[in-house]
RNA sequence: GCGAGAGUGGCGGAACGGCAGACGCGCCGGCCUUAGGAGCCGGUGUCCUCGGACGUGCGGGUUCGAAUCCCGCCUCUCGCACCA
């Protein structure tokens, strides 16, 4: 039951290695569910093996931790699971330079972390534990790839995708950053390949609405970063007849009003378009130019400094309003999968279009009259609103009226419609990577695309040994050739297995659910105990997700529900996102030689004291500047709440005080406030003057017995080693982790007087002590007769008198 | 360029529109000590004629009253960035 049995030590002076010694194994055998009581999921984001665990991971624990913990002691039913986002790169990488291969340097890593967390006091539930590697579990990444693959939400195309030349493998859109691979830093360039797709692009409206009740229970800046990246756009698809072309092209326009306004026709230089519409005249400049732009970089390409390039294809195109000739253009800055890869150029009212009008001498004409000066000679294309003019029967209107009307006109002359698209593309999701979930999918010559019944689940990886796994553009798995060659699960003749596997943004779009019932082997998750668990009600992890994984969570959410497996459709009522741990000012790197070592902070400082001061340092989601905190003056904090426990515990009785044991439950009530609003520094600050106040008692003789107790349990959300022997030193043989949050009498909050502040003319001149119900006219009276008021006053008449019993008076001067 | 957020002591940071600077670090002084990189106590926004005056990036506004709300600037951080 209690520490000394476990490890035999007995502590005699604040020594928090021994008494992390002691408590983590008494700990071992310690439940800290709450069988019955109300259910509360707490979840924090699952790390990735790459090491030992790092300050960042200090940082994101110790509030994951804190959070659950006083969720406990709230006396919910806390699920508060761990587990490992096992497959990708790295583990390969690192197999490739070590020549060992990636699931033992995968488990291994995974054995050290769990030993740190382990260390580190978290309040996991180990039962628990996934590793998205286990065959157990990718055999259900692959169940529900198959899922998706029967609704066409799954789905297998080419197209020009996003290329890592370093890793050789294809990217999400989400994985390039500026133009670089989020992984490697290598520039990206484009590669048009067949690869898997995740049609995400058809749940971009409710990833956009259901966002709506996460407002103010999700960081604003994560729902921005969620909104542009869906970028929704309002317009019109507008048909253009092409001469000598029975097929018209359709462009995609927000601002149809300007339809009178375009001047010439653009057409994504690498699009399939501009080679299928360019004359033969044109072909050889147009081809040249396009090998010109294929060589550039995606950074190059993107810079919006560049002037711009293109070539002109030799057609012309109808504009359907005025019936004028448009020339047809090829241009960089026009994207291939944005819209229909197409547009009508209005020069003067698009700064892109203006720009290239510029460059190559195209005519400017200005449709809508915003009272600034001519684009053509400004070079500054105007946006604003304006009355329309140059434009027929659109003459006249305002911008907004006139949208209207050119989508009427359009949609009842079948000329085009009114639209909405969205920036979102679908998720590219296959990887041409060994370590990651194959995907479940058998090309057969005759059958084609044949997904792998289920009770074959899952398709194992082959061993490494007879892989080959030197990256050189296509899948290794493809090099192990008994696992690829197989009988097709339809008609049985010899069929090739897919060699690509998932994205491992895949794997971490469910392991929440997982959690729910880790080990069940009737589906991916036991849909009762998700429906008992789920949504979680607390995520906590670091922004650098805003998008990737919490988009792809969230849509994988949407696609369940829509298959009916789960019964809600957002997976994470709250979201905190952790700041980062720097040091002088600058992320820790090799490079700076700024790095600090959490192992030896833990060591230099201990547990509890490195995870008060990530606390304590700041708000929670502010970045923590390991140079500007103080680890030591948290640790001299704690050993002031263990000395005070064995003193109070040497010395029973004492008088009791009702100053004393009104600001204990101030403390308390404050303390719980910013512990539910998140206000991890304010709540430990609260909890030293709460350690002030009982010395100070105590050593006037005070009883503070039950304040010290309520401090200790108060503290075991921060600081468990501590607080568990503070607990143990107060007398108790039962673990201060199964207590319950201490509770304030409400009474003790009414103060017995309160200070009443008086102003004259908005500046403090008086406190006065008084009863909280002291009546507004006693009040008005007493602060009038003030002799530092009347001072202040200096003469002049009373004007106006503000009272706000009990706390303020504020008298204006006649 | 577009979008979001933030500017408070030497530092990290507190403050339902109502006592600016909680709590801590650092610093100063004292006690204790053979010793102090230990511990304890006190002090610590600026100016000052010791009665006060000023003070939350800058300039306006609302209000009896603004760090807090509104408008305009400045600076910084983050995100997106040729998205038609």
């Amino acid at each position: 039951m209690c520490g000394d049995e476990g490890a035999g030590v007995i502590v005699t002076e604040y020594d928090p290695h021994a008494i992390e010694q002691r408590w983590l194994v008494a700990w071992e055998d310690l439940d800290l569910r709450r069988p019955g009581a109300p259910k509360r999921y707490v979840l924090d984001m699952f790390p990735y093996p790459s090491g030992d665990l790092h300050m960042g991971h200090g940082e994101a624990f110790s509030i994951g931790d804190a959070v659950a913990r006083y969720t406990m002691l709230r006396g919910y039913d806390v699920m508060h699971p761990i587990g490992w986002d096992a497959f990708g790169l790295p583990a390969e990488n690192a197999a490739i330079k070590r020549g060992t291969d990636p699931a033992t340097w995968t488990y291994t890593n995974i054995e050290t972390q769990a030993e740190s967390f382990r260390r580190f006091g978290v309040s996991f539930d180990w039962s628990r534990r996934l590793q998205t590697c286990d065959p157990e579990y990718y055999r259900w990444t692959q169940w529900l790839f198959l899922r998706f693959f029967e609704k066409g939400l799954a789905y297998r195309k080419a197209s020009p995708v996003n290329w890592c030349p370093n890793d050789q493998t294809v990217l999400a859109n989400e994985q390039v950053v500026q133009g670089l691979c989020e992984r490697c830093g290598a520039a990206v360039t484009k590669r048009n390949l067949t690869q898997w797709y995740f049609k995400i692009t058809d749940y971009a409206q409710r990833l956009l609405d259901d966002m709506e009740p996460l407002v103010g229970n999700w960081p604003d800046r994560v729902l921005t970063m969620q909104r542009n990246w869906i970028g929704r756009s309002e317009g019109a698809y507008v048909q253009f007849v092409i001469e000598g072309r029975d097929e018209p092209v359709t462009v995609f326009t927000t601002r149809p009003d300007t339809l009178y306004g375009a001047t010439f026709f653009v057409v994504a230089a690498d699009a399939p378009l501009a080679d299928e519409l360019v004359t033969d005249g044109q072909r050889s400049a147009f081809e040249a130019y396009r090998e010109r732009v294929k060589g550039l970089s995606e950074i190059e390409r993107q810079s919006t400094e560049r002037t711009k390039t293109g070539v002109f294809l030799g057609v012309h195109a109808i504009n359907p309003a005025n019936g004028e000739k448009l020339p047809v253009w090829a241009a960089d800055y026009v994207l291939a999968d944005y819209g229909t890869g197409a547009i009508m150029a209005v020069p003067a009212h698009d700064q892109r279009d203006l720009d290239f009008a510029r460059t190559f001498d195209l005519p400017v004409r200005v449709v809508v009259d915003t009272g600034l000066e001519d684009p053509l000679t400004t070079g500054i294309a105007t946006t604003g609103d304006g009355r329309l003019v140059n434009s027929g029967p659109l003459d006249g209107l305002a911008k907004a009226d006139a949208i209207r009307a050119m989508i009427e006109q359009l949609e009842s002359s079948g000329g085009g419609s009114g639209t909405v698209i969205f920036r979102l593309r679908d998720w590219l999701l296959s990887r041409q990577r060994y370590w990651g979930a194959p995907i479940p999918i058998v090309h057969c010559t005759s059958c084609g695309e044949v997904p792998v019944p289920d009770d074959q689940l899952p398709v194992l990886l082959p061993p490494p040994d007879q892989v080959d796994l030197k990256p050189k553009g296509e899948s290794p798995l493809g090099t192990a050739h008994s696992w690829v060659e197989v009988p097709c699960p339809s008609c049985g003749a010899t069929a090739r297995r897919d060699t690509d596997t998932m994205d491992t943004f895949v794997d971490s779009s469910w392991y929440f659910l997982r959690y729910c019932s880790p080990h069940y082997t009737d589906g991916p998750f036991d849909p009762a105990e998700v429906r008992e668990w789920m949504p979680a009600a607390q995520y906590t992890g670091g922004v650098e997700h805003a998008i990737l994984h919490l988009l792809y969570a969230r849509f994988f959410t949407k696609v369940l529900q829509d298959l009916g497996l789960v019964d809600f459709g957002e997976p994470f009522s709250r979201l905190l996102n952790q700041g980062q741990v720097v040091n002088q000012g600058k992320a820790m790197s090799k490079s700076l030689g700024n790095g600090v070592d959490l192992g030896a902070e833990l060591a230099r400082h201990g547990v509890d004291a490195v995870r008060v001061t990530m606390l304590f340092a700041s708000p929670p989601e502010e970045d923590i500047d390991w140079a500007d905190v103080s680890p030591s003056g948290a640790g001299k904090w704690l050993k002031r709440v263990w000395q005070l426990a064995g003193d109070v515990a040497g010395r029973p009785g004492g008088s009791s005080d009702l100053e004393v044991d009104r600001a204990v439950a101030r403390l308390v009530a404050e303390t719980e406030r910013h512990m539910e609003g998140h206000r991890f520094n304010v709540a430990v600050a609260r909890c030293m003057e709460l350690t002030n106040v009982l010395r100070k008692g105590f050593d006037a003789g005070c009883d503070v017995r039950a304040g010290t107790e309520a401090l200790a349990v108060m503290l075991s959300a921060f600081a468990p080693y501590t607080a568990e022997e503070a607990w143990h030193r107060l007398g108790h043989q039962d673990f201060v982790a199964k207590q319950a949050w201490p509770q304030v009498d409400p009474a003790l909050l009414v103060r017995e007087s309160v200070t009443c502040v008086v102003q004259v003319a908005g500046k403090v001149k008086a406190r006065l002590e008084v009863s909280p119900e002291i009546a507004e006219e006693q009040l008005r009276a007493q602060a009038l007769d003030d002799p530092s008021v009347r001072r202040a006053l200096a003469g002049r008449g009373v004007g106006k008198v503000i009272v706000r019993v009990p706390k303020l008076v504020n008298i204006v001067p006649a």
